[in-house]
Order: structure tokens, then C-alpha cells, then sequence
RNA sequence: GCUUCUUUAGCUCAGUUGGUUAGAGCAUCUGACUGUUAAUCAGAGGGUCCGGGGUUCAAGUCCCUGAAGGAGCGCCA
């Protein structure tokens, strides 16, 4: 007999034989054998007639275990659940000695996330980790579903790549050079000629210039794929190894790049909200006992789904980078000196800037414009200097609450002559980005796009307040376990 | 990379001015109970106090040093 996931043992099927596969949970009282198989973040209880069982075969259902049961599914007697199975045979699929389970995350008790990120092979099976990766999947799925429903088309940008002119990081060679004995030219420098590609490559840290290429072709595309920066970055925001979203669309300015970063946004939040009911009540839930451990200060003012509500019900609020120094320079923790950092036009606003922009003034979502064009990358478009000469570009950065910057684009600089001048005060040689360039020579024309972390997204949507918690396998500095 | 905190039983932690045999809850095991759902009750086992060095009659506790982890900052997505 075929098995059912426990995700389909509704109602309707009251009274039908079903074979419920899984892994045990919890086995109470040699009767109630609680069992989740990762089809949902609930659990199916399998009721055990222990006198007329095998008591042999019942020692060997323990927690983690791996069993099969028939049996006819029921209206449950108990409240804690609608349906259940009344066993008419086990099988145990793979046992789990208990006094080895003590040594793992298994065992059943609350652990911390740490100790959970250590063994990050068994996460899986916990409520918070099979909750997180459901809501991940979800999160993916409605990516490549808003793109395609929208005509985008999917371009897988290298991996392995022969630029390091897009100026994101710190990279992660490529080489298959010995480490002994490396080929060294006269000036005994690497002879990068003699390694595998004939050239120094590394691991791609943005799809961003490649993905403009494909839109002066084919109008729509996006890039979903890995992307590495060897930054020796240690905080709970970022990854050595990340998965990053990066449309680009011709003919589109900065305002239709807004249009489409507060549409895709909404978009996903509003998927997981409908896919993924059960899992985001289980973190919401987890969130609000966790911030009642809290000091009142530390606390979070609104909740997970408050959050989730906020970017959905909310238009976001458009301001230039100049309105919002004005903004700041007048509001009340400025005049209190209640701000650790300094505010002036020209410089980079901090998550204090950004946070209180969004949750205390706007009260809803915010995307700033036109940054200074300093603290900017070099292909951003520039715009025209303003009346006291200050330069910007046309970047946008969308700011949530709680998380600061979540989303990063701009309109690029399609003016050949004005890019080429950009590379050189960024340094970067011409024949190194020749192939950027002609898509300015041969019929250039105005286009946009963003790039945002997907793992941000997650932990958005997740709650989850360290990004090593979405993604299976984290590789951070000094960490690439599994 | 910088600042700061943490490291004691399988897990989460307590451990007083340095002083006898290092404790609790949960988990595990044994038994009782058997419509429970954080099950309950009784009992048992379980320790290289993160590693190294030092001070002292005496160190889990004080000092130096190393490692791992967290939080914040910088860099950024």
C-alpha cells in the first residue's frame, strides 16, 4: 500500500486504511506515537494497542526512529489533534539507540540554535529547521514563479568567472595551480597563463554585468544562483557562500526599478503567507516566547506576522537620500543625540538611520534614491548635479523593518562615455570590462535592475535573526563543516 | 579585521570573599501508571569544570595565553 504524507491525512479521509511513514517524535505512555514525516510542520498521532502488540518490537520505537504504520484513520478522542491512526501494524524502517541519540540534537529537548548549527546535518528534523527550509523552498519557488509569469527569462551567469571588475569583494581564486612550485613569470609574479583556464579566475560575486548583458538582448531577465565573497565578514548577517537574486530589465528607468522592487517584494511575502500558513504560525509563535525572555528595550515592537503585514498592506515610501538627511536632521532622537552615528549629507546612513526611517517616521516600508555617487558602485547612472554641485546616482535601496536594507539597485549608466570615464576614477581597467562596455556601443539604451540577497529574504520572512539559520549548510569565515 | 561576552553532566544553567565529597531542571536508564499531548510518580547512572601555563598551603573560582562560539562594529547582499 502506498503511503500517505501527513500532510494529506485530512478529514475527508476519516475511516480509509492509510500507511503513514515517518520519524518518531515522541512515544508516550507505550500508546501515543507521535510521528512527523517533513510534508508539513505538524504531526500525525498513531495509537498503539500495546496488549496486543509485540512489547520486542514496541523497545524499538524510540525517538528518531524511523517507522511505518498502518492502520484506519480516525477522529481523535484527544483534543490536541482532529484525526489520528489506530494502529494495526508497525514496522520499524531504522532504529535510533537512545543513549546515542543523548550525544545529538535529537534528543528530545529544547536545544539552542547554536548547538543546532553544529550539528546542522539533524536540524532538519526539528520544528524550527523544517519550518525555516519549507518557507526557503516556498521563497525560491515564488521567485522563479513571479519572474516567469512575467515573462522574465532565466539566465544563469558563470560561476567560475574571468572578471574580478565587479568590485563586490574580496574573491575566492579558481586555480588548479600547485601550491609548490607554482609557475612564476620573470618578475616572479604567478604565471597565471600555465593554469587551467590560462587566466586568474575566481568564484563570482555578482551576476549583475552579466545579467545586463542578457537584457540588451532579451529585454527581462533575472539570475538566481550562488554567489561567494571571501570578506572576512563576521556577523549574523552575512554568508562566505549566498544565493542572490539579480533582475535586469531594458528600457526600464529608476522608477519603474522601484515599480518593480515593491511589486516582487509584496509578491513573495504574500506567496509564503498563503503557501506556508502553518509553518510562519510555528515562528511567529517561537519569536513571541523568545522576546518574552527579553528586556523590554530589546524587544522587537512588532511581531513576525505584523512585520510580514507591513510590507504587504503598505505602499512603500518614496524619498530621495537628500529628503531623508533632512528627515533625520529633524527628528527628535537627533536633537536628543540619541543616534550613535553621526548624520551628513555624503555619508552612508546607519541600520539606526535606516530602522528608525522605516518603523518610527514612515511607519511603512521606505525606498531611498539618488546616493551620493561616492558611496556608490560605479556602473549606477549619473545624474545631473544638483544646485550646491553635489553628485548622485539613480540607486535605490529598500529599507524593512527590523532588518534594515533588504533590496539594492539602480538604473545603469548607459552613456558609453560617462562609463568609460566612471571605470577609470574606479580603477578599473578598460580591457578588463571591454565586453561591458560594448553593450554601450551597439545600441545602448536606459536599463535597470536590483540585486538582493535571498538568504535576507528568508531571514525576513523566517524571523530567524541569523542568517546561518536559513540555509542548510552556512559557510562562514574559519567554517565549512558538511 | 576590531570591541565585548561566553565555555561546568547528553542539553540548558547555578556554583558566594579561593577552602571538605561540584549541584538543579530536562534528557537517558529501571520500575509504577495507561486516552496522553512539555504526561505523571519513585529510583539510578552520568563530570579531563574548553586546552596550555602561572600565583597559592589550597583554583571551577585569581592572572597570562590559545581555541571555539555568540552579540555588536567595519565591509556588504
Amino acid at each position: 500500500m502506498k503511503r500517505t504524507k501527513i500532510i494529506d491525512l485530512t478529514g475527508e479521509k476519516i475511516g480509509q486504511e492509510v500507511v503513514v511513514k515517518g520519524w518518531v517524535k515522541q512515544f508516550r505512555q507505550n500508546r501515543f506515537l507521535i510521528i512527523n514525516d517533513g510534508s508539513t510542520i505538524n504531526n500525525i498521532q498513531a495509537v498503539v494497542d500495546h496488549e496486543t502488540m509485540d512489547a520486542s518490537l514496541l523497545e524499538t520505537i524510540t525517538t528518531a526512529a524511523a517507522v511505518s504504520v498502518s492502520g484506519q484513520l480516525v477522529e481523535s478522542q484527544g483534543r490536541g489533534q482532529s484525526v489520528e491512526v489506530l494502529v494495526n501494524s508497525i514496522e520499524v524502517l531504522g532504529t535510533a539507540d537512545p543513549e546515542a541519540l543523548q550525544e545529538t540534537i535529537l534528543q528530545p529537548k529544547r536545544h539552542t540554535l547554536e548547538r543546532l548549527r553544529e550539528q546542522a546535518h539533524l536540524r532538519f528534523r526539528t520544528n524550527t529547521f523544517g519550518a525555516v527550509f519549507r518557507v526557503r523552498h516556498a521563497l525560491a519557488f515564488a521567485v522563479h514563479k513571479y519572474f516567469n509569469d512575467r515573462g522574465y527569462f532565466y539566465l544563469h551567469t558563470p560561476i567560475v568567472t574571468g572578471s574580478d571588475a565587479e568590485g563586490a569583494g574580496e574573491m575566492f581564486r579558481v586555480t588548479t595551480l600547485p601550491f609548490n612550485d607554482t609557475p612564476r613569470d620573470e618578475d616572479g609574479k604567478v604565471d597565471f597563463s600555465e593554469d587551467f583556464f590560462g587566466k586568474e579566475t575566481n568564484l563570482t560575486v555578482s551576476g549583475q554585468l552579466e545579467a545586463e548583458l542578457g537584457a540588451m538582448a532579451l529585454g527581462q531577465v533575472y539570475t538566481f544562483g550562488p554567489t561567494f565573497r571571501a570578506e572576512n565578514s563576521n556577523t549574523s548577517r552575512h554568508l562566505a557562500e549566498f544565493w542572490m537574486i539579480e533582475p535586469e530589465v531594458a528600457f526600464n528607468d529608476l522608477n519603474d526599478n522601484m515599480d518593480l522592487g515593491e511589486d516582487f517584494l509584496q509578491y513573495c511575502v504574500n506567496y509564503a503567507l498563503e503557501q506556508c500558513k502553518d509553518d510562519l504560525a510555528f515562528l511567529h509563535d517561537r519569536e513571541v516566547q523568545a522576546e518574552k525572555q527579553k528586556p523590554q528595550n530589546e524587544r522587537n515592537e512588532l511581531n513576525l506576522m505584523d512585520r510580514l503585514k507591513f510590507v504587504v498592506d503598505n505602499d512603500f515610501e518614496r524619498l530621495t537620500y537628500t529628503q531623508a538627511i533632512d528627515v533625520l536632521l529633524n527628528s527628535k532622537p537627533h536633537k536628543k543625540k540619541k543616534f550613535k552615528y553621526p548624520i551628513e549629507w555624503g555619508v552612508d546612513l546607519q541600520s539606526e538611520h535606516e530602522r528608525f526611517l522605516v518603523e518610527k517616521h514612515f511607519k511603512k516600508p521606505v525606498i531611498l534614491t539618488d546616493y551620493p555617487a561616492k558611496i556608490k558602485a560605479f556602473y549606477m547612472r549619473l545624474n545631473d548635479a544638483d544646485e550646491q554641485g553635489r553628485e548622485t546616482v539613480a540607486a535605490m535601496d529598500i529599507l524593512f523593518p527590523g532588518v534594515g536594507e533588504i533590496m539594492g539597485g539602480s538604473q545603469r549608466e548607459e552613456r558609453y562615455d560617462v562609463l568609460k570615464a566612471k571605470c577609470a576614477e574606479a580603477g578599473i581597467p578598460e580591457e578588463e570590462v571591454w565586453w561591458y562596455l560594448d553593450t554601450r556601443k551597439f545600441g545602448t539604451a536606459i536599463h535597470a535592475g536590483f540585486g538582493l540577497g535571498f538568504e535576507r529574504l528568508v531571514m525576513f520572512v523566517t524571523g530567524m535573526t541569523n542568517i546561518r539559520d536559513v540555509i542548510p549548510f552556512p559557510r562562514t569565515p574559519k567554517n565549512a563543516e558538511f
